[in-house]
DNA sequence: CAGGTTACGTCAACACCGTTGACACAAGGG
DNA sequence: CCCTTGTGTCAACGGTGTTGACGTAACCTG
């Protein structure tokens, strides 16, 4: 664990802030995403979490050294929460297919968070559990140990990925967004069939490009698991 | 599209900075570069901008309407810089591979501007090019108009996902990374046979979970592509 | 139950950030 | 040669994360 320890390891004294509230670890991690829910990753700012919390602000540097420390330690909850009610079937690629949306859908709600947990080690129980469950499937598959991990370090960081791009669309306004859906029309489709022949035969179908890759990349990903493993096994 | 159109569609008058430069569009797109380059996209701010080109930062306004402007105004540049030299050889499956890892090299260098690129239509003659070179190639694999769409835009996006992920790696300190690497063990080398089976099993292995996972999701991706259309076609 | 230690909430300040509006001047067209 | 106007500069606004000093209240000891 690189960075992530709080400043002190357990805490006692609890003073009450000016406006009555008890600060703790888990109250300002709550807050801080309820902050982040409500108006977008974007948002967050030290200044608004202290006001959120009733508080001031440098308070909370007594609890995390900074705002980084305070998004990994945000990162392991949402870990828990993203596998939370998830069982496997038996069927090991419908269960990695599932396991890895699970991980993209949680991603994309708190991308600033997220791109955190992919880039750091929090090695923290449900990061642990998760870890644990996904690789267990591609044994269970018949992988070799060193190509299981590679697997699923490729679906895993493939779905945050993906909730990294979709990410910054979301963060667009809804205008916007719609005009660019538009735009994919408008400056793709009367393109000359002589200079971009491959463009104007599939124009009609440019405006899917608007939407997210996700589900069929992870199709594609899961497709060749399961050939790879037919392959071996059989 | 969208956005994009900087604030006088041409202009003639040219007065030189007090440190003697003289501004342009392209100017400041090259410097904003450089300075990308040289200390990540992280660091770039308006203020350094306005003092590496020799000028009051906010001179930059009377150019772009805002940062996000001036980003977008380098996204095209980028992509038709990773594209260069970029020739087909026969192999589809193998230029697909290409045409993905340049996407990726190129935005990882340039994080903030790729993730705009791939949010917004630029629509600009490098980025129709590109489309139109990658469509191709699975046309030419056999693919019809909706599903060559569909994969294009799963390759794209699984190689600029990765691209933003693993930049955030790369604005770590070295030292950090290393310790990072380090920490997969750490954490993960000595847990309980019991309670983390699969993860007890591959401990070894843990330490590649570090690096990128681009190239072993591309292979993945391109062999589902490969065993598709040899369905397809045979 | 008193006293000392100290954790921690508060305050003020620092050094930044993107962006804007007023202003002055020089470039270029008539 | 003047007048318009494009554009570089300046100062300012309202934000940001973070830090150090400070005092008080909460706990531990006796």
């Amino acid at each position: 664990m690189t960075g992530g320890e709080r400043v002190p390891a357990e805490r006692k004294r609890r003073r009450p802030t000016s406006a009555g509230v008890v600060l703790s670890v888990d109250l300002i991690v709550d807050t801080a995403r309820e902050l982040i829910d409500a108006h977008g990753a974007q948002a967050f700012t030290v200044r608004k979490l202290g006001a959120a919390l009733g508080a001031d602000p440098s308070a909370v540097y007594r609890y995390f050294r900074n705002t980084e420390d305070l998004f990994l330690a945000l990162a392991d909850r949402l870990i828990g929460e993203s596998m939370e009610g998830f069982t496997t079937t038996g069927d090991w690629a419908a269960d990695l297919r599932e396991l890895a949306l699970r991980a993209y859908r949680s991603a994309l709600r708190h991308p600033q968070v997220a791109v955190f947990s992919t880039v750091r080690v929090t090695g923290r129980p449900h990061e642990q559990r998760a870890v644990d469950t996904g690789i267990g499937l591609l044994l269970q598959a018949g992988f070799d140990d060193a190509t299981a991990v590679r697997h699923y370090h490729s679906l895993v960081d493939t779905a945050l990925g993906h909730a990294a791009l979709d990410a910054g669309v979301l963060r667009l306004a809804p205008a916007q967004r719609a005009a660019d859906e538009y735009a994919w029309q408008a400056a793709y489709g009367s393109l000359p069939a002589d200079a971009y022949p491959s463009l104007h035969r599939v124009r009609n179908h440019l405006p899917h490009m608007a939407g997210s890759a996700v589900e069929p990349a992870l199709d594609l990903l899961i497709a060749a698991l399961r050939q790879e493993a037919a392959e071996r096994t059989g």
